[in-house]
DNA sequence: CTGTTAGCGCGTTCAG
DNA sequence: CTGAACGCGCTAACAG
């Protein structure tokens, strides 16, 4: 490795004068400076971050912790962070915690050693049934600020992100029934997460609101272990509905081709729209009507808010410290086959 | 922030012997020790990694760089990176290229500046096409070691981990035509990438071994922007193939639903295998015949691959520097419609 | 214009 | 048993 030490070394001069040089100080020679940028150049040298980090008690990188990477919202969010993040001049580190409120305790232990200058994270499921946030609430009384996507909860003051999964569906039923639909089915398989809970009771609030009832026999409730595929045939053979919104990523796809085994036409006898992307929408002929979530939108607007929070510790910009922002991402719903 | 100096100062005693009785060493009286231990879990002390990096000159992370986080394949890597990387106590910091050499090279640039220990790569589509390794070349000079995963080049030496492509497909043709199938075609929209020339040459020379004969026509390229559903729609009604493969993660189930909606019986009249994960799987029905790729499995080893070669760096074990290994994940086929 | 010194937080000498 | 001194690589305040 190259340092400053090797550098000054090389030309005879202090360690102190090859660093001024190197930044152009005015207090140097234009000759000295010259001399020590070609070695510089020449042997390729590049400042320890890590040194500099021990001294500005800044490291540049922040935390991620997300539940699964594998989970297609989380990667995109993930992905808006990086795109954030590398515009800011931010390294991101990211922790995935399997649903685990146990490794996510860990995470948060890990970026809490000076590791990070902000964290952005997405609550685990474990930590959300437990209902225990302790381990956030004990971090957010350190300096290391902080910043809540997705999976949040009012028990802890910090900014957040989220959608807006209630209007979602809400509004996706409103425009269902604007379309002569007359039997709108909800088919979830994450109805123990709080989005899937926000979802269903979009749906059932619309349910009463458009059309004066709400037929519990038409939520489609999937557990973990199921055969989605059997489970979601039985119920559009008993049910026939006219509509069917999916409260998750995979169900409106699956859906579609179940439909379409059944020699039900789309969207003629039936709408399917929910929750994807266009990767997603691909999936199914026809396409299905996706409610896009904006994950992108969502990293970038978290690194924004810890941005803006780490400025602010750092420069002692003008932030209010104990009013903190939720900001709401609006879904789009787009193409697909319910026109 | 606590430090070593603020326990000190507190209970009045030096930085050193609060170090050392953190450490349990035996200079240090058992009293003392328990005092120290005391206040440093009340104060919730953790040691600045930071710090412990400057002196040690390892950083316990590891560097990754891959084109596209929402790459399914590479998120699945991705998350087998975490994994092993998890359990050998590395933290991971992940650099996405978006497939242009320009931000590969700003990437390599970024971790060669002390952040992490070691390297997992799989190069940019841009950088293949480009032939142009001399920023991967410029960094195996660095005593960072390297490993490149799935989009590798012989160019570069070091350890690297990639699957059987080849043999992957050359196999998908040989069971299919055991399954008594007499058209084979080739659906592909990566052949730019060296992963889809591999599997075109698989294909290509099955098709010599097992057929006599390679009919061109049955290849299908799919370039980046058309209208994959129709080129794929056209194709089939134009070929009338008995059996589909494909190349990528997309048109296989892609070509399932298109199939369908053309009343071809599946798996009756149509075969169709793809590249895959059960996720990819679930969104046709029928299920597509999946070659898996043990996404999770290369990024495992890679991880297992970098960590040798880091320990050999810091421990001196016995490693030879000069031979490096390329280690082939195989792929393995599994459920779907071509039974 | 250049060099010396100090200090970021830590662990490891070496002296008391 | 305890403390002072040193160095990791770097910058900044202070001397010359």
């Amino acid at each position: 490795m190259i340092t400053l030490k090797k550098l000054a070394k090389e030309l005879k001069v202090s360690v102190s004068t090859v660093s001024k040089a190197l930044r152009d100080s005015d207090e140097i020679s234009l000759e000295t400076i010259d001399k020590v940028k070609k070695l510089a150049k020449k042997l390729n040298y590049k400042p320890n971050k890590i040194a500099l980090s021990l001294k500005s008690n800044r490291t540049l990188t922040i935390g991620v912790i997300i539940p699964d990477i594998l989970n297609r919202f989380y990667s995109k969010v993930l992905d808006g962070i990086h795109d954030s993040a590398d515009q800011y001049g931010y390294d991101v580190i990211t922790i995935t915690t399997k649903e685990s409120i146990l490794k996510e305790v860990d995470s948060l232990q890990i970026l809490s050693s000076g590791t990070v200058d902000g964290v952005i994270i997405a609550m685990s499921e474990e930590t959300i049934n437990k209902n225990d946030f302790s381990h956030l609430k004990e971090f957010t009384m350190k300096e290391t600020p902080i910043v809540m996507f997705d999976r949040v909860t009012d028990k802890i003051n910090c900014d957040k992100v989220i959608i807006d999964d209630y209007d979602a569906i809400y509004n996706e039923v409103k425009s269902l029934k604007k379309l002569g639909r007359k039997k709108i089915a909800f088919i979830t398989t994450i109805n123990d997460l709080n989005v899937g809970k926000y979802r269903a009771n979009g749906f059932r609030k619309a349910s009463f609101d458009f059309f004066g009832k709400f037929d519990k026999n038409l939520i489609l409730r999937i557990s973990k272990n199921s055969d989605i595929q059997l489970v979601i045939k039985n119920f559009i053979n008993k049910n026939k509905p006219d509509a069917i919104i999916s409260a998750d990523i995979v169900c409106g796809v699956i859906s579609i081709n179940i439909a379409r085994s059944l020699e039900i036409e789309i969207p003629k006898e039936l709408s399917v729209v929910g929750f994807g992307d266009k990767t997603i929408s691909e999936y199914s002929s026809p396409k299905l009507t996706t409610i896009y979530q904006h994950g992108s939108e969502i990293g970038n607007r978290s690194v924004e808010l810890l941005v803006d929070r780490m400025n602010a510790k750092w420069f002692g910009l003008n932030k209010n410290t104990n009013s903190y922002i939720t900001e709401i991402i609006p879904t789009l719903t787009i193409g697909g086959n319910s026109k």
